[in-house]
DNA sequence: TATTGTTATACTCTATAACTATA
DNA sequence: TATAGTTATAGAGTATAACAATA
């Protein structure tokens, strides 16, 4: 019997997790759609800040940094490295190991990308007056933390 | 010259847009979570709330709600179908098409997942207090707004 | 001929396991 | 023997194209 009341198939409107997930995605999918006539795919481009932010790091440090097995990043190191992007440097003490390094090509592709994002975030706030910018910040920070995601942007 | 000026490589702190990206995602993930014990993945999730919003809808309409393609939905419907929760009655007015049905297991399976995302919101959100919730859920509706994503909303 | 649903096929992406070269 | 990187292999997931039944 209780099986059958007349439930509401059509939620009450979208709530905030809702529109987390989705404002989440629409995000990612445009800056995927700033990056791509750079000719960057989100994953180099991730790869290719995490280079930046510790030059001279071996690929399994980068790879554990962004959760990357160890053959992803040879796929990934290979496509910068072709690219001109990134360039691999022995490390004679051990010359097992490799340091990943920009190339002065990798630094503005990766400035022309950082740019974009920045563009991007003004797109995305045009809405927004900076008062409510930045309460909107706040808001987002606490939630982070109050999940424990502190650590999860990359630098 | 001036591509040798020392860049900083770390970039301001996390912006909304990263925010955004970031905990849309880990929202994802936390309610994908909820749903695996309800032997739930996030696509069959998706489709049973479509269907229950317009029951007797045919697949291609549900589809193209959902923007699957054909074969894509044939796949889905024949789990949910095999696990007893969707049933496809034939047209009999047109005996091409089927019509989409919650079957009993179905509605209470839906019922449990929304409980779960209900109860996932609580979780995300715990860290606000009622006033934040409201403004956050205003501030998000406005960028939405703006990017024009109304009708993303599913039900 | 057009449309609903289905099946068959190919492709992308990723993860796992085996291999090499240094240490 | 252990480690950095590489190569080879296999699997999941998805998209495209061809097909059957009905209109």
């Amino acid at each position: 019997m209780a099986s059958q009341l007349p439930r509401p198939e059509v939620r009450p409107p979208a709530r905030v997790r809702l529109l987390l997930i989705q404002l989440g995605y629409h995000a990612a999918r445009r800056l995927n759609a700033r990056l791509e006539p750079l000719g960057l795919e989100p994953r180099h481009y991730g790869v290719l800040r995490a280079i930046a932010a510790r030059e001279g790091a071996t690929q399994q440090a980068v790879g554990s940094r962004l959760d990357l097995a160890p053959p992803r990043m040879v796929a990934l190191i290979d496509d910068l490295e072709k690219r001109g992007l990134v360039e691999r440097r022995r490390n004679p003490s051990d010359r097992r190991a490799y340091g990943l390094f920009l190339t002065a090509s990798g630094r503005s592709c990766l400035d022309e990308a950082l740019a974009a994002a920045e563009s991007e975030e003004e797109a995305l706030l045009g809405g927004l007056d900076p008062a409510q910018r930045a309460q909107l910040e706040l808001l987002l920070r606490e939630i982070a933390e109050h999940q424990g995601l502190g650590d999860a942007v990359l630098p």
